[in-house]
DNA sequence: TGCGCTTACGAACGACCGTTCGTAAAGTAA
DNA sequence: TTACTTTACGAACGGTCGTTCGTAAGCGCA
């Protein structure tokens, strides 16, 4: 690995922390560099502008979910253990305090750009609509393995599962609920319950 | 009403849709001055700082937020009936694109704020601290009308229903998806179907 | 009508923003 | 080691930020 992609790696794993934190409008340029201890126009000459550093950012997060949450799901069995796998190591992912101290940069960034046009909103909303694909995905294939019932909505569990997510976050970091995890626990096991093949 | 009261009650509505659509980091006293074709000064003055102002956009927010939501349901019959009204009038409030363009001021301020320690994150907290409290003192009606399960727990029946809220939001918003309305009142139809007391 | 208080303004402040540019140092291949 | 490229720097740009202040206009009560 070159030195410019090593002090790349470096800039996006600080910057990674910053936005989860911050959002994408409250890093600056000048405040990575003075923690990173570079100069400003040294570090902004690795992106070139500010909008390319955000969709380099959304593009090392969404890396890094794939390797923490859709990998490990993929070494489970098919179906359900499956789907326990991926929502756990989703859990995880935004618990981690060491990479994202500020939560799920995806859910930090939904608000801010939802409604502002352009290539970042795009990539983010492009991410987000693949995740609910797979998690639609993993619950068809439960079906086919006869854990789901077989009139199972995929669409509805997908949305069922991320308002779970969301309500966790919303607890955890909003109200400082300690039992927010516990909460999504119980909500998701009603929800496979529910999913759940009559036997 | 004063012609300082009334040029506050202009600025905090138009400062309320504009903070609906980018956050408090995205609006800016120069900003709401253009558009409102005041001085930055006289604005300013109105509020004496920016957080002064973040408050009092919270205050607004939540006034109109009883205004549209709460007192309705408080007209509707206890127990079931009240929750049903409840739930929709919440759904309305964040889709009302006039007074707020941009969703759920709340919502839109979560993500901004769970990390900024201050009087302005304290007092959204506060504020939707006592939200799920009215969620689960309604559930609670609920189970003392016979509408719920004596069993249920009002707090996860808050949990699940903010979840839902928070799906719809990001559906609705990120995703753009137009199903998303419907999504929200087909899981809200499970989640009441699972809190009914059985017959 | 007149007076005091409220309301609004314009100019300016230091700080920080993203970005540009010329230049020096460090890395890398032959 | 040499020659070339990559990487990093410092200074400066125009612009916007929240905030301050002195001053003028307008409101509302006597």
């Amino acid at each position: 690995m070159s030195k410019g992609q090593q002090t790349r790696a470096i800039i996006l794993t600080e910057a990674l922390r910053a936005a989860s934190v911050e959002g994408f409008q409250g890093i600056s340029i000048g405040m990575l560099a003075d923690r990173l201890k570079m100069s400003k126009s040294g570090l902004f000459a690795h992106f070139g502008s500010k909008e390319e550093l955000e969709k380099a950012l959304l593009d090392e997060a969404a890396q890094r979910f794939m390797d923490a949450v859709w990998q490990p799901a993929m070494k489970a069995p098919r179906g359900r253990p499956r789907i326990e796998v991926l929502f756990h190591s989703w859990l995880a992912w935004s618990i981690n305090h060491e990479d994202l101290p500020g939560g799920c940069l995806f859910v930090a960034l939904a608000s801010e750009v939802d409604d502002k046009p352009g290539p970042v909103r795009d990539h983010l909303a492009d991410l987000q609509n693949k995740w609910q694909a797979m998690m639609m995905r993993s619950a068809q294939i439960a079906i086919q393995e006869g854990h789901f019932r077989a009139d199972l909505d995929p669409r509805q569990f997908a949305y069922e599962l991320q308002g779970i997510f969301l309500a966790m976050n919303y607890y955890r970091r909003l109200l400082r609920d300690t039992a927010a995890v516990e909460r999504a626990e119980e909500s998701f096991r009603s929800l496979i319950d529910r999913a759940a093949a009559l036997h």
